[in-house]
RNA sequence: GGGGGUGUAGCUCAGUUGGUUAGAGCGAUCGCCUGUCACGCGAUAGGUCGAGGGUUCGAGUCCCUUCACUCCCGCCA
């Protein structure tokens, strides 16, 4: 491509054009200024041009002036550099333009923040002047990366056969899930559309109406709080969903596609290539979370048992244990010579977590086995050596220990996990390691009201014989509903779908719906399920956090390229704003309190 | 809604036990400089120390309130 602007890029001239006239346009991204002689590295998105004018040129003087990120175009010759003057950092660094003729484009005014440096700065200007921030390095190579991985996603989607369909972004609030971004309708006063939280229903109806396989890069809208990995407002997923599947089918295609866009865009090692699979009810129990990170070789034991013995004279934790509390540990390796000090920061650490601490001893042996450590004294021979058995425990190697409820103690056990293994150094940061976590309950009490509610996705298919399934015991009842995790990172959640009316009526009557409110609130869902659904099923990974780990983030603000800031507000266009009363009115809406 | 961190020049930051006129680097402006690539050298301008209140002879520094940004908890089927 040649026009008026440019007969090359900034990335583009080598030796082989020395001698060319040519035409450049781009940002001026550095200017180094010796007084007779003056340098200009010139920018565009592809790459860097060094050129180069002396004072003897009638440009001289309003170059030597001109702001940095200026746009200007450049006409010139290519010419060869001396050997000694060759720039190895940049593409073109064996050539540099002489200006002969320059133009400015687009004018700049003093920067707010620069665009040449690594320098870190403050989010909030970074947002304000998010176009300025975008052309630095480092997210501009982020944003290049998160539009060839999608590209890359798509591609490979359609060569599996799947076909891609856009879905409503105004439809309906439903009554499961996270808050709803509402619209009002202004030709049906009082009636609100919401922003879809995951085109959920509709691609359970892209399967019912016969099409198979389908994908989309789908938006995705929910009004919770912000997190660093996850935005307030909207954030994107891989929406999958497949007809006549089972759970095995969405994982081959699903492994697939990861293993090959990871191993494409990213030179870190896959710990597995084929995903382990672990149970819900395993991983809380090994590793205190459903999004556990496998690159952490620690694992968590429950010892609760041990507290029962007569020889064991921990009575703290006795007495605990006594009222319902469970004992969990985990064992870190020939660590008898690490400092005092490793052991109570952890301690420390702990209780700045809202725990009431972790215990600790470390396991010796002179004439027999003995523990070593403020809680040391409380557990006789027999004891460790039962513990010794149950964790893998050996001499030499430290025990930390943690009782409360089920809950807390799951949650201060995967952070202690996690964060021991970052004290031991434990964990490799040039590999992903990723499983599946499978068999989710479908219910779970609610701890607040005692109520059972479903505890991930309503659509989803209990397992077992449906003619067998003990509605009863609705606790017990396990779901076809499966998350991929990525080094600690929740990738997506997916599940193969209750294609089945009365299964569907069955299972919202436990959580608390009545027929009327499914018939009112799921009308296309169910009434679709009526006229012949096949059985299909289904996953959505997050492109953000795909990009993320690719991009070896972690904010997702570094892959997205227009966020909002942590109270949903967009500091470059102002948004969310005020509107005019006509448009309020439109709306049949109006404002309690006015400011 | 709750907890932590941060807030000093356009940007990144320093600022001791509360003590004289609040500093540095980058950027800006002006001058010098022909081989730099984070060019170099010299000078100048630039401050509501986030805001408000308090303690004190005296507050960037201590206390209270508040705002902004951020991290976490809650929340996120």
């Amino acid at each position: 491509m040649s026009n008026k602007y440019r007969t090359h890029n900034c990335n583009e001239l080598r030796k082989d054009h020395v001698g060319n006239d040519v035409v450049l346009s781009g940002w001026v991204n550095k200017k180094r200024d010796h007084g007779n002689l003056l340098f200009i590295d010139l920018r565009d998105n592809y790459g860097i041009t060094q050129c180069i004018v002396e004072k003897e040129n009638s440009s001289f003087a309003e170059l030597e002036k001109i702001q940095l990120e200026t746009v200007i175009k450049i006409e010139g010759k290519v010419v060869d550099r001396s050997h000694e003057t060759i720039n190895k950092e940049i593409k073109s660094g064996e050539i540099e333009v002489t200006i002969k003729k320059f133009k400015v484009l687009g004018t700049c005014k003093e920067l707010p923040l620069p665009v040449f440096s690594d320098q870190e700065y403050a989010e909030e200007i970074r947002l304000k002047y998010r176009f300025l921030d975008l052309r630095r390095k480092k997210i501009h190579e982020n944003i290049i990366l998160r539009s060839k991985v999608i590209s890359f996603i798509r591609n490979e989607m359609n060569k599996l056969g799947f076909l891609e369909f856009q879905t409503p972004i105004l439809t309906s609030s439903s009554p499961e899930g996270a808050r709803d971004f509402l619209v009002p309708s202004r030709l049906n006063p009082g009636k609100f559309y919401a922003l879809p939280q995951a085109p959920q229903q509709f691609k359970q109806l892209i399967m019912v109406s016969g099409f198979d396989k389908y994908f989309q890069i789908a938006p995705c809208f929910r009004d919770e709080d912000a997190r660093a990995d996850r935005s307030p407002g909207e954030f994107y997923q891989l929406d999958l969903e497949m007809s006549f599947v089972e759970q095995k089918d969405v994982f081959d295609v699903v492994e697939k596609l990861l293993i090959r866009t990871f191993t494409n865009f990213s030179n870190k090692k896959l710990l597995f290539n084929k995903f382990p699979q672990i149970t819900y009810k395993d991983s809380m129990l090994k590793y205190g979370s459903d999004k556990p990170d496998l690159r952490n070789p620690l694992i968590i034991f429950d010892i609760t048992e041990v507290f029962s013995r007569k020889d064991v004279s921990f009575d703290i934790f006795k007495k605990l244990v006594q009222s319902g509390s469970n004992v969990r540990c985990i064992v870190t390796k020939n660590t008898k010579d690490k400092p005092r000090s490793f052991f109570d920061n952890i301690d420390k650490w702990a209780k700045e977590q809202g725990a009431s601490g972790l215990a600790y001893f470390t396991i010796e042996k002179e004439r027999e086995v003995s523990a070593k450590g403020p809680v040391g004294k409380f557990f006789s021979k027999e004891s460790l050596e039962e513990i010794m058995k149950k964790t893998g425990a050996k001499v030499g190697d430290s025990v930390f220990l943690a009782c409360s409820k089920l809950k807390d103690l799951e949650k201060i056990t995967s952070l202690a996990r996690d964060k021991i293994a970052r004290e031991l150094n434990l964990i490799d940061n040039d590999t992903f390691a990723f499983c599946w976590i499978v068999d989710y309950p479908m219910f779970e009490k609610d701890e607040i009201t005692n109520n059972i509610k479903f505890s991930h996705n309503p659509f989803s298919m209990p397992q077992g014989d449906i003619e067998k399934i003990n509605f009863s015991k609705p606790l017990d009842i396990l779901a076809y509903q499966y998350d991929i995790v990525c080094n600690g990172v929740e990738l997506s959640s997916g599940a193969i779908r209750n294609h089945v009316p009365e299964l569907m009526y069955k299972l919202f009557s436990i959580a608390g719906y009545t027929e009327k409110i499914i018939d009112e609130k799921f009308t296309g869902m169910i009434n679709a399920l009526s006229y012949g659904a096949p059985p299909h099923g289904g996953i959505a990974p997050g492109i953000d956090r795909i990009v993320m780990l690719l991009a070896n983030e972690k904010n997702i603000r570094e892959v997205t390229m227009f966020p909002m800031n942590q109270n949903a507000q967009d500091l470059m266009m102002n948004a969310p704003s005020d509107v005019s009363d006509k448009q309020l009115k439109e709306l049949n809406i109006s404002l309690k309190n006015k400011k």
